[in-house]
DNA sequence: GACAGTCAACCTACTAGAAGGTAGGTAGGC
DNA sequence: GCCTACCTACCTTCTAGTAGGTTGACTGTC
């Protein structure tokens, strides 16, 4: 508790930042020990399993993601402006490179060999998207502000793949605007204004 | 030259199957090993590292890809068509299990982690996919039978975008048919057809 | 047709290093 | 006296990769 930036903290940063670019087995405790700047075994004192750091770390992602996205419909309660504000926050992420990827989408991707731990806390965070868009894209359409064919769970279906996808394609590209690229007309494409 | 089935075959199938499963480093040449039925110093006569292994299933998919599009295009020449092959032949890799996920889709997400050789070929075979799906927007617009706002290039990334994040959202929610259901109102809504 | 040489495709046995994890100790704060 | 946060030293298991040997099919040569 006496540390200014809790060590704990900078474990799981660290962590987020080796999954982000290499996945689950694409870093060890070793990696983590080096930049955090204490040795291997401390980091089991506070994680005493790697499952246990990694669940620990998708959990508090989610419960972040929850806490922002609540915060985000009382500042902007527009559903258009709700997804523009949504991909934009994305896409500083990807073009500042301070988090490039989505720690979930990219644990999602090796699922089926995740612990199972670490694999129920991943289906949790697509289940908390699906379930948040899918009422964003509800209240637009009910508001007039969005417009589309299908149903609303469809569409943000839709929405959350495009978003994953789009990161990937501006990681297998090496082109962060590559983002924008494809999120800015998905997003005109939804709304009722004349473009 | 003997086997009914090349070893070197079945051992870069296994691989592939492994890596679609849970990335570069979510398998061993002693996984490879057990699934093939040979012992592991036995592959690196066929593959001498894991790099010139996953180099060559890479370069290979791709050389296959190409191939198989060249194929597609002489069999199916309406854009329309050929979008929705493409959909549905993913839509049945997935359904029926038997390749749940685009093995270069899975290494360019963890591309910064990945070999330099092999990071090469995944990010020509992400090149590959935009020039041929420009080249079918292009044709489609052209023919009449593809409408959309932007330019074919911006089109065509948009809908790689959406195939590759359909798998992933498909694979998060362990439920095959969500690739199809994000899919075809995406095509749908590329066709000029009255819909 | 027998013989020797070559080579691909496998094998056993091994290595060094990295993996996750444990045992047990120390320093300092409450 | 106890607890948190770290440490050193160690363990077992797994990692990719190597050395060197065996087998059997194909070769050219006499």
């Amino acid at each position: 508790m006496s540390n200014l930036v809790m060590t704990s903290d900078q474990i799981l940063a660290s962590a987020r930042s080796f999954i982000v670019s290499g996945g689950y087995n694409g870093f060890s405790y070793a990696d983590i020990a080096g930049v955090v700047g204490i040795r291997k075994a401390s980091i089991h004192h506070h994680f005493p399993s790697k499952v246990d750091l990694v669940r620990t770390l998708v959990a508090r992602h989610r419960e972040q993601t929850e806490a922002g996205m609540a915060e985000l419909e009382r500042k902007v309660p527009d559903p258009l402006a709700l997804l523009q504000t949504y991909a934009g926050y994305w896409a500083k992420c990807i073009e500042d490179a301070t988090i490039p990827f989505c720690v979930c989408a990219l644990l999602a991707s090796e699922l089926p060999a995740l612990p199972p731990e670490v694999a129920v806390e991943v289906r949790a965070y697509f289940g908390f998207l699906s379930s948040w868009l899918t009422e964003v894209m509800r209240r637009g359409a009910e508001k007039g502000v969005l417009q589309f064919d299908g149903s609303a769970e469809v569409e943000a279906e839709i929405f959350i793949a495009t978003v994953h996808g789009a990161m990937l394609s501006a990681r297998a590209c090496g082109n962060p605007a590559l983002f924008d690229a494809i999120l800015t007309p998905t997003v005109r494409r939804l709304s009722t204004k004349i473009h």
